[in-house]
DNA sequence: AAAAAAG
């Protein structure tokens, strides 16, 4: 099955080949027809599964057909995030090349002047965060009786953001007589009613949450008591053969704190979260894209839907409070067919969330030590760390492994580090690894994984989450 | 408890 079979035009079909693809995921295969025909669609899918190109490409062809330079924008895309919105739109750009197909990106943070200015010419396609294109209606500049295409995207996101109310009012601005199209990666009651309210007798289309069935993502938890977070991490950074790693973190705060600290253990680090302003947010996306930098610290505004080519790890700087979170910020990882490897790590504090987190994938997750000792839950006693990792045996109180092992079993030994045959073959770049920033003199050709590690304790904050007093065997560590 | 989205 090629995408010639699903019925898109030939100057389409050039541009999706000039991008790479040649073969139509499980969700482009199902929804591309029905789209094409006009009908309307759910979607159960996540990003990771190519489901922007299952609704981009049949909408590039239904707006081709009728070629009229559009007064009213024609087609609305709702997205809840910006970084999503500006997502779409290069999707748009990067199919759209053989169309002359106009298009406005409505999204805050950035002056509305341009994007009345694209308003005024006409476009025929929006792209929108609710909020700024809510503002621009009200201020009259939109007029959205033309649309007669509308895709409300990751629903339940938009749920969790709170903006049912606002999908709700916004349909009710378009014609009656429209195609709808709506995806989600669940589908809560919530969004059953939005759906059977503004769809007509949709077609269904589902395919598996990538992360509850994705064996493509390796999954780790790394027990570390709070104090030793950075150092676990920085570790675990070292001892991966790292192409690109994206770090969440659960607060702002310590987004912006922890990019420094590795920034100053040499690591080629940026980061994305809320408090940034939009265009600097965009850029530092960018960057990480582009390849400047080869870790990307964010919060959870990174968490879902974004789409960025080979990412090799996922690291939970912190374990996610809702275990939804959890599912998302992996599926950076392990997209498109390729492996990826994400690692928790959990603090005593954490047991309950990573509980939760295995409940909801039905998955137990693997326990590791951290590579440099610097692991283990408070009091325990820990074994060495190659014997700890090897053995098998479940850990406070985890129920045995269940059936599903048996595919896991065929896997090389999982420790960090994994020795990975496949280590040679990895094309590409060159895996980077800590290096000095680029404006400082490069000391030495081979990084010295021993001396900088030396360095380290004046280089972490007073963080760390730990407030209380320290305990005697870490003082040598906190200044003195 | 946090983050996100309109300023």
């Amino acid at each position: 099955m090629s995408f010639a079979d699903l019925g898109l035009s030939d100057e389409l079909l050039r541009a999706v080949e000039a991008a790479g693809y040649s073969e139509p995921t499980p969700i482009q295969r199902q929804a591309i027809p029905s789209v094409l025909m006009g009908k309307d669609l759910i979607g159960i899918a996540q990003t990771g599964t190519g489901k922007t190109a299952a609704f981009v490409l049949p909408m590039i062809d239904i707006l081709g057909e009728g070629r009229t330079r559009a007064l009213m924008p024609r087609s609305l895309i709702l997205e809840p995030t910006r970084e999503l919105a500006a997502q779409v739109a290069e999707n748009f750009e990067k199919y759209g090349v053989h169309h002359k197909l106009s298009m406005a990106l409505l999204i805050g943070g950035v002056q509305m002047g341009d994007q009345v200015k694209a308003l005024e010419k006409g476009v025929d396609v929006l792209i929108a965060t609710p909020g700024r294109l809510m503002d621009l209606f009200g201020r009259g500049k939109i007029l959205l009786t033309g649309c007669s295409l509308l895709v409300i995207d990751e629903a339940d996101r938009m749920l969790d953001m709170g903006f049912i109310p606002d999908i709700e009012e916004i349909c009710t601005k378009l014609p009656k007589n429209r195609q709808t199209l709506l995806f989600s990666a669940t589908m809560p009651p919530v969004i059953k009613k939005l759906a059977d309210k503004f769809l007509n007798d949709p077609k269904r289309v589902e395919v598996a949450r990538p992360a509850t069935t994705n064996t493509n993502i390796r999954q780790f938890v790394v027990p570390v008591a709070a104090a030793k977070k950075r150092e676990a991490l920085r570790e675990l950074l070292r001892a991966e053969d790292l192409h690109t790693a994206i770090i969440f973190c659960n607060r702002k705060t310590t987004v912006r704190e922890l990019n420094k600290s590795l920034q100053r253990s040499g690591f080629a680090s940026s980061e994305i979260h809320g408090d940034m302003e939009q265009p600097a947010r965009l850029a530092e996306l960018d960057r990480f894209k582009k390849g400047d930098v080869n870790i990307l610290v964010a919060s959870d505004v990174a968490a879902r839907g974004l789409d960025i080519k080979g990412v090799s790890h996922v690291f939970n700087f912190d374990a996610p409070w809702h275990p939804d979170d959890y599912v998302h910020r992996i599926g950076r990882t392990g997209r498109a067919g390729a492996t990826g490897t994400a690692y928790t790590l959990v603090t005593p504090d954490d047991a309950e969330n990573i509980a939760e987190i295995e409940k909801l994938t039905g998955q137990k997750i693997e326990r590791i030590a951290a590579p440099g000792g610097g692991s283990a839950d408070a009091g325990e006693e820990a074994p060495p760390r190659r014997e700890r990792a090897r053995a098998e045996k479940p850990r406070r109180g985890e129920k045995p492994e269940r059936a599903e092992q048996a595919d896991k079993a065929e896997r090389p030994e999982r420790t960090a580090k994994p020795e990975r045959a496949e280590r040679d073959e990895r094309p590409q770049r060159e895996p980077r690894e800590a290096r000095p920033p680029r404006s400082e003199p490069r000391q030495e050709r081979q990084p010295r994984p021993e001396r900088q590690r030396r360095h380290e304790p004046a280089d972490d904050g007073p963080d760390d989450g730990w407030n209380g007093p320290m305990p005697d065997f870490l003082n040598f560590s906190i200044g003195g």
